[in-house]
DNA sequence: ATACATACCTTGCATTACTACGTATAATAT
DNA sequence: ATATTATACGTAGTAATGCAAGGTATGTAT
Protein backbone atom coordinates (compact mmCIF):
# COMPACT_ATOMS: atom_id res chain seq x y z
CA UNK A 1 0.00 0.00 0.00
CA UNK A 2 1.22 3.63 -1.00
CA UNK A 3 1.84 5.24 2.44
CA UNK A 4 3.80 8.28 0.60
CA UNK A 5 0.73 10.26 -0.31
CA UNK A 6 -2.09 9.01 1.57
CA UNK A 7 -2.32 6.92 4.56
CA UNK A 8 -4.65 3.47 4.79
CA UNK A 9 -6.71 5.64 7.81
CA UNK A 10 -7.60 8.84 4.84
CA UNK A 11 -8.40 5.41 2.23
CA UNK A 12 -10.81 4.32 4.55
CA UNK A 13 -11.92 7.57 5.85
CA UNK A 14 -12.81 8.77 1.93
CA UNK A 15 -15.06 5.77 1.55
CA UNK A 16 -16.74 6.40 4.75
CA UNK A 17 -17.72 10.06 4.44
CA UNK A 18 -19.27 8.95 0.99
CA UNK A 19 -21.91 7.22 2.59
CA UNK A 20 -24.43 9.52 2.65
CA UNK A 21 -22.99 12.54 1.17
CA UNK A 22 -22.65 10.50 -2.12
CA UNK A 23 -26.73 10.00 -1.86
CA UNK A 24 -27.03 13.59 -1.24
CA UNK A 25 -24.50 15.31 -4.08
CA UNK A 26 -26.55 13.14 -6.85
CA UNK A 27 -30.42 13.96 -5.85
CA UNK A 28 -28.24 17.69 -6.05
CA UNK A 29 -27.20 17.00 -9.41
CA UNK A 30 -30.10 15.40 -10.63
CA UNK A 31 -32.32 18.41 -9.70
CA UNK A 32 -30.34 19.88 -12.40
CA UNK A 33 -31.46 17.36 -15.36
CA UNK A 34 -31.31 13.69 -15.67
CA UNK A 35 -28.31 11.78 -15.90
CA UNK A 36 -27.63 7.83 -16.55
CA UNK A 37 -25.57 5.81 -14.30
CA UNK A 38 -22.22 5.84 -16.48
CA UNK A 39 -22.59 9.70 -16.87
CA UNK A 40 -22.51 10.78 -13.02
CA UNK A 41 -19.36 8.31 -12.74
CA UNK A 42 -17.40 10.40 -15.18
CA UNK A 43 -19.54 13.60 -13.84
CA UNK A 44 -18.37 12.95 -10.31
CA UNK A 45 -14.79 12.34 -11.24
CA UNK A 46 -14.70 15.75 -12.95
CA UNK A 47 -16.37 17.78 -10.60
CA UNK A 48 -15.18 16.64 -7.51
CA UNK A 49 -12.45 14.09 -7.79
CA UNK A 50 -14.84 11.41 -6.76
CA UNK A 51 -14.06 7.84 -8.00
CA UNK A 52 -17.08 6.26 -7.55
CA UNK A 53 -17.10 2.76 -8.42
CA UNK A 54 -20.00 1.21 -10.89
CA UNK A 55 -20.57 -1.48 -8.00
CA UNK A 56 -21.57 1.69 -5.71
CA UNK A 57 -23.85 3.69 -8.21
CA UNK A 58 -26.18 1.26 -9.48
CA UNK A 59 -26.92 -0.18 -6.42
CA UNK A 60 -27.23 3.68 -5.02
CA UNK A 61 -29.69 4.20 -8.24
CA UNK A 62 -31.56 1.64 -7.63
CA UNK A 63 -32.43 2.37 -3.76
CA UNK A 64 -33.21 5.84 -4.43
CA UNK A 65 -35.75 4.64 -6.99
CA UNK A 66 -37.03 1.63 -4.36
CA UNK A 67 -37.83 4.76 -2.72
CA UNK A 68 -39.64 6.73 -5.30
CA UNK A 69 -37.03 9.58 -4.96
CA UNK A 70 -36.12 8.98 -8.55
CA UNK A 71 -37.27 7.37 -11.31
CA UNK A 72 -35.47 5.93 -14.42
CA UNK A 73 -36.19 5.74 -18.69
CA UNK A 74 -34.47 4.03 -20.83
CA UNK A 75 -33.42 6.24 -23.92
CA UNK A 76 -32.35 4.43 -27.20
CA UNK A 77 -29.88 6.52 -29.37
CA UNK A 78 -29.41 6.60 -32.73
CA UNK A 79 -25.83 5.19 -32.26
CA UNK A 80 -24.55 3.50 -29.47
CA UNK A 81 -25.67 1.72 -26.63
CA UNK A 82 -29.30 2.14 -24.42
CA UNK A 83 -28.76 4.46 -21.40
CA UNK A 84 -30.84 4.23 -18.41
CA UNK A 85 -32.19 7.99 -17.59
CA UNK A 86 -32.46 9.09 -13.92
CA UNK A 87 -34.81 12.07 -12.55
CA UNK A 88 -35.90 13.10 -9.43
CA UNK A 89 -39.00 12.83 -8.09
CA UNK A 90 -41.56 15.88 -6.31
CA UNK A 91 -40.75 13.26 -3.60
CA UNK A 92 -37.41 13.33 -3.78
CA UNK A 93 -37.29 17.20 -4.26
CA UNK A 94 -39.18 17.15 -0.89
CA UNK A 95 -36.37 15.25 0.70
CA UNK A 96 -33.56 16.98 -1.07
CA UNK A 97 -34.45 20.24 0.68
CA UNK A 98 -34.58 18.31 3.96
CA UNK A 99 -30.91 17.03 3.45
CA UNK A 100 -29.94 20.52 1.90
CA UNK A 101 -31.02 22.02 5.34
CA UNK A 102 -29.73 19.42 7.53
CA UNK A 103 -26.56 19.32 5.68
CA UNK A 104 -25.95 23.44 5.98
CA UNK A 105 -26.60 23.85 9.55
CA UNK A 106 -24.27 20.85 9.91
CA UNK A 107 -21.46 22.93 7.69
CA UNK A 108 -21.94 26.10 9.79
CA UNK A 109 -21.37 24.30 12.85
CA UNK A 110 -18.34 22.33 11.36
CA UNK A 111 -17.31 25.96 9.97
CA UNK A 112 -17.46 27.36 13.77
CA UNK A 113 -15.36 24.62 15.48
CA UNK A 114 -12.65 25.76 12.60
CA UNK A 115 -12.59 29.08 13.12
CA UNK B 1 -42.74 5.35 12.60
CA UNK B 2 -43.46 9.00 12.45
CA UNK B 3 -43.98 10.06 9.12
CA UNK B 4 -44.86 14.09 10.69
CA UNK B 5 -41.56 15.75 10.83
CA UNK B 6 -38.71 13.24 9.54
CA UNK B 7 -39.16 10.18 7.11
CA UNK B 8 -37.75 7.16 7.30
CA UNK B 9 -35.08 7.85 4.69
CA UNK B 10 -34.26 11.32 6.23
CA UNK B 11 -33.74 8.92 10.02
CA UNK B 12 -32.00 6.54 7.70
CA UNK B 13 -29.66 9.30 5.85
CA UNK B 14 -28.64 11.21 8.96
CA UNK B 15 -27.04 8.18 10.27
CA UNK B 16 -25.29 7.93 7.22
CA UNK B 17 -23.80 10.93 6.85
CA UNK B 18 -22.47 10.49 10.49
CA UNK B 19 -20.02 8.00 8.76
CA UNK B 20 -16.85 9.91 8.19
CA UNK B 21 -18.26 13.46 9.14
CA UNK B 22 -18.49 12.32 12.74
CA UNK B 23 -14.90 10.95 13.05
CA UNK B 24 -13.92 14.13 11.10
CA UNK B 25 -15.63 16.40 13.77
CA UNK B 26 -14.64 14.86 16.36
CA UNK B 27 -10.91 15.31 15.84
CA UNK B 28 -12.01 18.68 14.73
CA UNK B 29 -12.98 19.50 18.60
CA UNK B 30 -10.15 17.48 20.09
CA UNK B 31 -7.71 19.60 18.54
CA UNK B 32 -9.22 22.79 20.45
CA UNK B 33 -9.22 20.57 24.08
CA UNK B 34 -9.55 17.19 25.71
CA UNK B 35 -12.63 16.09 25.93
CA UNK B 36 -14.13 13.04 27.53
CA UNK B 37 -16.62 10.37 25.52
CA UNK B 38 -19.49 11.40 27.70
CA UNK B 39 -18.63 14.86 27.36
CA UNK B 40 -18.69 14.83 23.66
CA UNK B 41 -22.16 13.11 23.31
CA UNK B 42 -23.52 16.40 25.17
CA UNK B 43 -21.29 18.66 23.01
CA UNK B 44 -22.01 16.88 19.72
CA UNK B 45 -25.94 17.44 20.55
CA UNK B 46 -25.48 21.21 21.42
CA UNK B 47 -23.25 22.33 19.40
CA UNK B 48 -25.00 20.58 15.52
CA UNK B 49 -28.13 19.03 16.92
CA UNK B 50 -26.46 15.65 16.59
CA UNK B 51 -27.52 13.29 18.34
CA UNK B 52 -24.87 10.34 18.57
CA UNK B 53 -25.47 7.24 20.73
CA UNK B 54 -22.70 6.02 23.53
CA UNK B 55 -22.72 2.73 21.37
CA UNK B 56 -21.27 5.04 18.62
CA UNK B 57 -18.61 7.25 20.67
CA UNK B 58 -16.76 4.76 22.51
CA UNK B 59 -15.78 2.41 19.58
CA UNK B 60 -14.94 5.33 17.86
CA UNK B 61 -12.63 6.51 20.31
CA UNK B 62 -11.21 3.14 20.69
CA UNK B 63 -10.45 2.89 16.90
CA UNK B 64 -9.38 6.72 16.92
CA UNK B 65 -6.96 5.25 20.34
CA UNK B 66 -5.92 2.13 18.29
CA UNK B 67 -4.69 4.19 14.94
CA UNK B 68 -2.72 6.62 17.43
CA UNK B 69 -4.55 9.64 15.99
CA UNK B 70 -5.61 10.29 19.92
CA UNK B 71 -3.94 9.24 23.31
CA UNK B 72 -6.06 8.84 26.13
CA UNK B 73 -5.75 9.37 30.16
CA UNK B 74 -8.05 8.43 33.24
CA UNK B 75 -8.46 11.52 35.18
CA UNK B 76 -9.79 10.78 38.55
CA UNK B 77 -12.16 13.59 40.07
CA UNK B 78 -12.61 15.01 43.62
CA UNK B 79 -16.35 14.01 43.20
CA UNK B 80 -17.82 12.34 40.82
CA UNK B 81 -16.82 9.40 38.43
CA UNK B 82 -13.43 8.95 37.12
CA UNK B 83 -13.16 10.27 33.20
CA UNK B 84 -11.44 9.28 30.44
CA UNK B 85 -9.91 11.97 28.49
CA UNK B 86 -8.85 11.94 24.83
CA UNK B 87 -6.33 14.25 23.09
CA UNK B 88 -5.25 14.37 20.03
CA UNK B 89 -1.39 12.92 19.35
CA UNK B 90 0.93 14.88 16.56
CA UNK B 91 -0.31 11.79 13.62
CA UNK B 92 -3.34 12.92 14.42
CA UNK B 93 -3.17 16.65 13.57
CA UNK B 94 -1.44 15.67 10.53
CA UNK B 95 -4.26 13.38 9.20
CA UNK B 96 -6.89 16.05 10.36
CA UNK B 97 -5.03 18.55 8.22
CA UNK B 98 -5.60 16.39 4.83
CA UNK B 99 -9.05 15.67 5.89
CA UNK B 100 -9.50 19.41 6.07
CA UNK B 101 -8.42 19.57 2.93
CA UNK B 102 -10.80 16.96 1.24
CA UNK B 103 -13.70 17.73 2.92
CA UNK B 104 -13.33 21.90 1.62
CA UNK B 105 -12.37 20.70 -1.95
CA UNK B 106 -16.05 18.45 -1.40
CA UNK B 107 -17.66 21.37 -0.34
CA UNK B 108 -16.42 23.79 -2.90
CA UNK B 109 -17.80 21.16 -5.39
CA UNK B 110 -21.08 21.03 -3.33
CA UNK B 111 -21.71 24.64 -3.15
CA UNK B 112 -20.85 24.52 -6.80
CA UNK B 113 -23.75 22.19 -7.68
CA UNK B 114 -25.99 24.20 -5.30
CA UNK B 115 -25.44 27.69 -6.66
C1' DA C 1 -34.59 2.61 49.68
C1' DT C 2 -35.54 4.15 45.05
C1' DA C 3 -34.72 6.64 41.16
C1' DC C 4 -32.07 9.17 38.09
C1' DA C 5 -27.74 11.04 36.21
C1' DT C 6 -23.02 10.28 35.15
C1' DA C 7 -19.50 7.51 32.88
C1' DC C 8 -17.58 3.69 30.87
C1' DC C 9 -18.19 -0.56 27.90
C1' DT C 10 -19.77 -4.67 24.43
C1' DT C 11 -22.78 -7.52 21.18
C1' DG C 12 -25.42 -7.98 17.17
C1' DC C 13 -27.89 -5.81 13.37
C1' DA C 14 -28.61 -2.74 9.33
C1' DT C 15 -26.72 -0.03 5.87
C1' DT C 16 -23.52 1.16 2.24
C1' DA C 17 -18.99 1.79 -0.61
C1' DC C 18 -16.06 -1.14 -2.98
C1' DT C 19 -13.67 -5.15 -5.28
C1' DA C 20 -14.34 -8.42 -8.51
C1' DC C 21 -16.88 -10.36 -11.61
C1' DG C 22 -20.45 -10.97 -15.44
C1' DT C 23 -23.16 -9.51 -19.75
C1' DA C 24 -23.74 -7.08 -23.96
C1' DT C 25 -23.16 -3.61 -27.67
C1' DA C 26 -20.45 -0.08 -30.19
C1' DA C 27 -16.28 1.94 -31.74
C1' DT C 28 -11.53 1.65 -32.92
C1' DA C 29 -7.15 -0.19 -33.99
C1' DT C 30 -4.30 -3.84 -36.20
C1' DA D 1 -11.77 -9.87 -40.34
C1' DT D 2 -10.17 -9.85 -35.60
C1' DA D 3 -8.86 -8.05 -31.33
C1' DT D 4 -9.09 -4.51 -28.19
C1' DT D 5 -11.06 -0.82 -25.89
C1' DA D 6 -14.93 2.01 -24.40
C1' DT D 7 -19.59 2.21 -23.23
C1' DA D 8 -23.37 0.74 -20.26
C1' DC D 9 -25.81 -2.05 -17.34
C1' DG D 10 -25.80 -5.31 -13.40
C1' DT D 11 -24.83 -8.65 -9.04
C1' DA D 12 -22.37 -11.14 -5.00
C1' DG D 13 -19.59 -10.89 -1.23
C1' DT D 14 -16.66 -8.12 2.00
C1' DA D 15 -15.40 -4.36 5.15
C1' DA D 16 -16.61 -0.56 7.92
C1' DT D 17 -19.60 1.97 11.10
C1' DG D 18 -23.85 4.04 13.45
C1' DC D 19 -27.18 2.41 16.65
C1' DA D 20 -30.33 -0.17 19.66
C1' DA D 21 -30.08 -2.80 23.52
C1' DG D 22 -27.91 -4.44 27.02
C1' DG D 23 -24.30 -4.41 30.98
C1' DT D 24 -21.33 -2.34 35.05
C1' DA D 25 -20.42 1.01 38.49
C1' DT D 26 -20.51 5.41 41.12
C1' DG D 27 -22.77 9.71 42.60
C1' DT D 28 -26.86 12.43 43.83
C1' DA D 29 -31.54 13.55 44.86
C1' DT D 30 -36.17 12.30 46.79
Amino acid sequence: MDEIQTSYFITKWKSQIKKGLLEYIIMLLLKRKSYYGYELIAKLKGLASLDIAEGTIYPLLNRLKKETLVESEWIEMETGIPRKYYKITELGLEQLSMMNEYYMDLNKSIAGITL
